[in-house]
DNA sequence: CCTTGAATGCAATATAGTTGCATATCGTAG
DNA sequence: CTACGATATGCAACTATATTGCATTCAAGG
């Protein structure tokens, strides 16, 4: 069983099982995600680490990539350019909507429950393979909203 | 009352009851994603639209941007980098989720039923502004896994 | 240690979208 | 129908985000 300060945290492991080599950079970018109370864009990301010591954004976006395509991460639309990565769904880190405020960038999660939604019909009937179901609100943060009123 | 037969058939009038003027370049792009089943990057509308008489891309870029302000589009994020734009939802034309092919790129519509969803108790407890509920699955599509296998 | 394959850095390139400004077109007043 | 002002369009340059190629460095197993 898994130590329950926080469901992430043995992150050399996490590589290893997955076949990959521990790096600094890779254990730092993930480091960053477990961090953060919400998923982070690459640029957010490659600013974030290059305060402690210089990465390559390049080695950034390669080290996202990789890390999506071993389950490991997860990539998100936001409703903005730039695709937001975040720890992946697991048993004790459910998937869940996302909020994006289309003012400050910014994309908080959402509680599962908060948006409720049987997709067994759809798992059942649909002719492609499904990999994944992405669900996004737009609007503007409660932060937003307050800096918006005092500006008027 | 509206015609029957299809329910966004009067584009000039859309464009005049929105304040917008009526220029050819905007009932094009209006007939192009009025005929498409599914909704469309900027650049499949400006390529679409080049085959008849050419237009600039920043024309297009403009275009969309202007018909989503005023309601008449919507702008949907793809699992991809390009945004996708298609006929915005109205009575005739509920919101609905969408599929988005990680092979061939091509999103379509899925039926608003596939994916029963309440709303209600997030549109109530929400803290902030919500403008906007995207649900987007992605996978590989019918046609592109008979591919597959035939590559195989 | 050494070796080897994978990870990283750097420069160049790609892709999608945006901005500034000059010209053409739309819509309306006359 | 014409002319005029406002708005749309074209074109070139630019920004933001992401990707590729190749040379160098580093991690993991002997």
């Amino acid at each position: 069983m898994k130590s329950n300060t926080s469901p992430h945290r043995d992150f050399a492991a996490l590589l290893t099982d997955a076949g990959l080599a521990v790096t600094t950079n890779r254990l730092r970018v993930l480091e960053v995600l477990d961090g953060s109370l919400s998923p982070l864009s690459a640029g957010d990301i490659h600013r974030t680490l290059a305060r402690s010591s210089s990465v390559n954004r390049v080695t950034v976006y390669r080290i996202l990539e990789r890390l999506v395509r071993h389950g490991i991460l997860e990539r998100l639309s936001s409703g903005g350019r730039a695709f937001h990565y975040g720890l992946a769904a697991d048993t004790d880190h459910p998937p869940h909507p996302h909020f994006y405020c289309t003012r400050c960038g910014q994309m908080d999660c959402l509680s599962p429950a908060s948006l409720p939604m049987d997709t067994t019909w759809l798992r059942r009937t649909f002719p492609g393979r499904i990999d994944k179901i992405e669900i996004r609100i737009d609007g503007i943060c409660k932060n937003c909203l307050r800096k918006m009123k005092l500006e008027t």
